[in-house]
Parts: C-alpha cells; structure tokens; sequence
DNA sequence: GGTTCTCTTTGCGGATCCGCAAAGAGCGGG
DNA sequence: CCCGCTCTTTGCGGATCCGCAAAGAGAACC
C-alpha cells in the first residue's frame, strides 16, 4: 500500500511457513494444473498461502510494485484500470483458474489494473520469486500459465476489434453473452449473470456511457429479450442477442423471429 | 518460398536437417535467448529453420489450424483481423524478437490474425511440437516467451483503454506514437516511422476510417507537428502529439508552445 | 419506518465522426 | 512517356452517441 516500489527479491527467500498450506484438492481440478503429476502439484502448493476477500476488497492495487501472484480459487473479480484524467476501464474479468498480477510480475512493471472482488473469493497466493521458481521448476506448469496468458491475448483482441468496428449496441450484446459464458448460471427462464453488475460496469467493459447501456437494456427488456434488475441481468434470449451481435439492426427483433435455442 | 504449409506432426520428428541451420548469432543478442546459455540456445535453433518474406506476403493465415510457430529476425510484420463482415483490424506490430503464431499453438485454436510483411523479413520457423518440447526442456526460454506475452497483454490493455475512453486525435496520436516507439527512426526533422504505412493502416489501428485519419493529419502537417507523405510519416514534435494524446484539444497547438524535447 | 445512498431510467441538445462522393497525387509498368 | 493503380485529400450531410439534467426505484442502515 505505502510501500515503495520494491522489487521482489528484497524479501528474504526462507519466510515463515504459511499459517496453514492449502491442500491439493483444492486446485487438483483447475487446468491450470492439469499436466502436473501429484508431487509437482504440493511442491507449488507448498509455496502458497491462501487468502479470503470480500466483494469490494482487492488483492494489490494498480501502481503497486510487482511482489505477489494470485489465483483465484473461487468467487470473481473485476479488473479496473484507471487513467490519470479518472476514466476507467474494465479489462477483464477474472474467475476460478485465473491468475492475477502475473502480467505485471513477468513485465517487471507495476500492476496496470486494480482486481476487485465482486463476490467473496478465495485466492492462493505466491511471493513472485516463489512463482518464477515454480514454473522453472515445472516447465508444465510454465506452460499452462502460458495457456491462460494465450487466452487473455485472444479475448483482449476480439474486444479490440469489438471496439474498433462495431457499434455500441453490438458491443453490448458481445458483452453480455461473454459474460454469460464466463460467469453464467442456468436459471428458468434463461442465463443469469452469477454475480452483482451495475449498468456501469458494462459501460466501462464496452467503451459506453452509463446512460447509453441503460437505454440499450431498458429496449431488449420491453421486446423481452433479457430481464433487468438492480446489479442483476438474466439474459432470456441469448440466441436474439448473438444475432444483434453479429450485426443484425436491433430494430423490431422479437424472441421468436430468429432461429430457437437448440443445443446452447 | 513457395513451400507449402504442412500439419503439425506431419512431419517425422526426426527430420532431415534444414538446408542451413540458423546460426546462434543471428539471435543471441536478442531478449528472448538472454537468460540462455549457448547450448541451450543452439539446442532450441537446431529445431529452426529459417525463412525469408518479402513485403506483401504472410508465413501464416487467420484461420489456420496452429502448426508453425515464427520468431521475427529482421523487417516487420503487421496482424491484421478480418471479420466475417469484412471489418478489419491491425492488432499488432510484430518486429525483430517477437513472436508470431504462438498465442493460436497455446490455445489450440486457429490462428485468428494474418501477419502481412511490410518489409523485406528473416524469420525463424518452428513446428509446433518443436517449440512446445523446447520450452520444457528449457524453462528459461519458456519464461522469456512469456514476457513477451506478457508485454502484449498490457498493450493490448492500454489500446483497449484507449479505445474505449479516448477521442479519435487523441487515439491517433497514441498509435503513431506507439508506432515511433516500436519503429522509429530518429532523422534530421525528428523521428521517422520505418517502414511503409497507409493511412488506412493507421485507421486500422486505431478504429477509425481512412478520412478521419486522413484529416487528423493533415492539420497536424499544417501546424507542422508532423511530416506526411505516401506511405510515409515523419513527428516532428513528438513531445507536441505526447500532449495531445494526453487530452490536450487540439485547437491552436504549435511546436512552440508546449514544453521543449529535452531527452527522449 | 423513515432516511439516505447507490443504482437506474428517461429526455433533450449537440458535438463527434462516419459514410458517400469525387478529385488530386505519387509510383510503377507497359 | 503515358497509363493505370493505389493512396491521399477534402467537402458535406446526417446518424450515433455522448453529456448534462433530473426524477424514480431499490436496498441498507439506523
């Protein structure tokens, strides 16, 4: 917090052993350690010392010196990136299997975004010098952080073309399916969005203002394509809101004028 | 040249040796092979083999099944994305010492850009498998391709803030200084970006049409910030765009009347 | 139960920037 | 040397979407 920018090996390597070492259960089930054999799993386990935070508290701070690895274990996160004229952005959204403050570990750079919970999350964290060790310790684990970095690239790049050629309404629809793909939830009458999400938060993950997305929602809720709430979205139409994402005008669409909902 | 592309593992693992073996130093000096030592360096080149590209031409097509994974010697490539609508994107400038192709090989999914040369380029070719077995075989490698990866989700990130909070001059301004950064030149009038680059290009990178771009030029040209040409920009008062880019309106602007370049 | 706060909705004017159109300018090829 | 190509410039109308403003709704707190 106020600390000065440190570079992570200032602490000394033998620190005290972690209250308690989380166990292999916990992650066993992760891709991220899909590869790893049992050993290779406690040895970077071993390392790591679990942490508990609630909705609004964040692990590190965009501007922090680089000194610490998370991955979350469960609940959910959203990664606010702030300008120096106060603009924000949300970059991504974090969930179970996601790293965080890697990026910043690997560039030797200070955080660029600020991980916030939305939900109450468990998390592992690593000493970044622990972390390195870990994936040069185990080359499969190297790559399967690898895998995720590749992921992050991917969708940081179809939001750049999003942003770049579509208009605001489709950059919605794009997000809210993408949303509903990370973090949906099966309910009747659709897909819910499985955490609290303001209208300004899909503002900022589109390049919108607040009033435009609030517009956009308030027209897909009266030709019911999606049910709104107070931090809460249930998506009833999913398959109207690919199309309005793929380019079709978000004119007199009705649920039952595009092709049904098949398998998902 | 003219060799076709082949599947990943097609190919027998113990091939004929390539015509030439790449020699270690033609990529010693570069940040990828820092942290190697020669052997381990000349053991991941073993497995290379060289290829040249002239302007116009690409090692790899959006679409492609993952095969080849390329590490740029010399020239410059631009990743250009095409929608199903036919919308384009730049997503990146690819140089001497990144990567090309291997974001796709890690996720196991198509290659979802085009790397189009822009200038006469060297590159090194690997097949998937290859460069897969060379970074668990040698961690360090795999932790330098990670910060390379590493670098191109923070930019991403920041084109993302960009897109999403910033006015069209400002973003214009952003991407040719970027591009100054990743390809400049420093000539007698300032500093030069080396290699050919349209206008539509630029458009292409910062989600605006050719006009607008094409305007926003101009008027730079006619306040003499920058120098124009065909296929050609020269800043002349970069520390001028860096304002603009900053949030500065772009009204009455001279080279004068902001602060003076000192250092770089 | 009332108050206060955050979140949401809705209206309206206007700036930004696209989209179409057409003419100039540099460059290579026949 | 002229032709044809691509790239660039510039004008103009209009749709999109922001920005301001203000009221309504839901949840939490005392």
């Amino acid at each position: 917090m106020g600390q000065q920018l440190a570079f992570c090996g200032d602490r000394p390597k033998s620190r005290p052993a972690p209250a308690r070492s989380p166990d292999v259960s916990a992650v066993r089930h992760l891709r991220l350690f899909d590869d790893l054999d049992l050993e290779a799993q406690a040895d970077i386990l071993r390392l790591a010392r679990p942490q508990r935070l609630g909705p609004g508290e964040a692990p590190l701070r965009q501007g922090d010196a680089p000194d610490l690895v998370f991955l979350v274990l469960s609940g959910r996160f959203k990664a606010v990136q702030v300008t120096s004229e106060g603009a924000q952005v949300v970059t991504r959204l974090v969930g179970p299997g996601d790293l965080m403050g890697h990026v910043a570990v690997l560039n030797d750079k200070p955080h660029s975004a600020t991980p916030i919970a939305v939900l109450e999350s468990l998390v592992l964290a690593w000493n970044c010098d622990d972390f390195m060790e870990a994936m040069r310790r185990h080359p499969g684990f190297a790559v399967a952080v690898m895998r995720g970095m590749a992921a992050s690239i991917q969708e940081a790049h179809t939001r750049l073309r999003e942003a770049a050629t579509e208009r605001v309404e489709q950059r919605i629809a794009h997000a809210v399916l993408r949303l509903a793909r990370q973090a949906g939830r099966r309910v009747a009458n659709g897909v819910e969005i499985a955490f609290p999400l303001t209208r300004q938060d899909i503002a900022l993950m589109t390049g919108a203002t607040l009033h435009t997305v609030s517009r956009t929602l308030s027209a897909w809720e009266h030709q019911g394509l999606v049910d709104g709430g107070r931090q809460h979205l249930v998506l009833r139409a999913p398959w109207v809101l690919a199309r309005i994402a793929g380019g079709a005008a978000g004119g007199e669409e009705t649920i039952a004028s595009a092709g049904r909902p098949s398998g998902e």
